[in-house]
DNA sequence: TACATAACATAATTATATTATGTCAATAGA
DNA sequence: TCTATTGACATAATATAATTATGTTATGTA
């Protein structure tokens, strides 16, 4: 056991697992990949061998931050096809997971700067930005929301709950400030309903 | 005439006019510093003194950018007192303008990272959040929105705008990209009128 | 069993931002 | 009007990382 494909996926989780945490502190120019290194116990030659660079190592915390969003949302969704309700649970959830600060930081202010607006747009797209839009084009061929440019919409209601999470973090009152921004939020989806 | 103090204002002014370019095309982290002086036609030196180094002339660009939204829905707005229509009028400009590339760029993605979360909010608190948040204060005060935490909607209101116009600079279609965008944040908007 | 190569480690290199120092001219005070 | 000061830069040295190049080892495979 413990097989040569087995240490090296071991090595590359604990690299992304300790890059979140010195990344999410302090964010990707201020990270030393030094520290890095050292605290997984690994050399530079590793995080080149498994990631390319720094950039890289970036992009994949990134990128495995997104896959754990996406995978807390659709946990919490019912399995069935897309209804308005679940898009507002869908929505409410959302906003709740991105505002820990370590998504927060990496996922949406860090990551499109680092990887590029195109790059990152390509990625993005196979996960929360892609599970948005997928519901907006169900829900508006259902004809139940009124979304002439599916995108567009996508993009200006994930920037709403982006943002709005980002108060909530810098909030005193995070309890509260989740609920006033779900809140909001919701008011402002429903005005895309289509009646 | 030319004083130094005139000249001294001339370089700078000089500095920042080809910084905005050189950012605006490779971001803060692969725009290069020497090709920004070389182009200004000074050296390093001329920017450590202005500006404090790289950093610091990236956020001087990014505030004189914010100097121009600002001076722009300001100088189309008008100049009485805060009505809804006021609004309206004030975020529909304002999505037009942060559909600029460079603006885009500079002030809404990558500001926030090179200034610091903290220190940016302070710097934004004077321009397009500022103004945002005084429109929505004074709105709530009139009782004419439902914005229980004025921060967090003007924050709300905020990222809907930009991401709405990072989606029409994204557009091949701009110029119907811009009426969609428009269309739905106004809705959005309307969805907080309280009744 | 021998060879090839993945998975790293180590050491050299480079690329830029920063810092330290130097120069000159304008301007304010005597 | 003379001079001392200092602001406004230029130039050259330094430093801090990231990157690259090269080396090593063990494992899977023919």
């Amino acid at each position: 056991m413990a097989s040569k494909a087995e240490k090296s996926a071991e090595t590359r989780r604990t690299i992304i697992e300790v890059a979140r945490e010195v990344f999410a502190r302090d964010g990707f120019a201020d990270a030393s990949l030094a520290e890095i290194v050292a605290r997984a116990q690994v050399t530079t030659g590793a995080v080149y061998h498994h990631f390319g660079g720094k950039k890289g190592l970036f992009i994949a915390v990134a990128e495995h931050l997104e896959q754990v969003i996406l995978g807390e949302v659709v946990r919490n969704a019912s399995p069935s096809a897309v209804t308005w309700e679940a898009l507002e649970a869908g929505v409410a959830n959302t906003l709740e997971i991105c505002a820990r600060p370590d998504i927060q930081r990496i996922v949406f202010r860090e990551a499109p700067t680092v990887a590029g607006p195109t790059e990152w747009r390509e990625i993005e797209m196979k996960y929360a930005f892609g599970l948005m839009r997928g519901a907006v084009v169900q829900l508006a061929e259902q004809g139940a929301i009124d979304a002439p440019n599916a995108d567009l919409t996508a993009q200006i209601l994930l920037g709403a709950i982006v943002e709005a999470a980002h108060g909530v973090a810098l909030a005193r009152d995070k309890a509260a400030a989740l609920r006033q921004g779900q809140a909001t939020v919701r008011k402002m989806l429903r005005a895309l309903k289509s009646h």
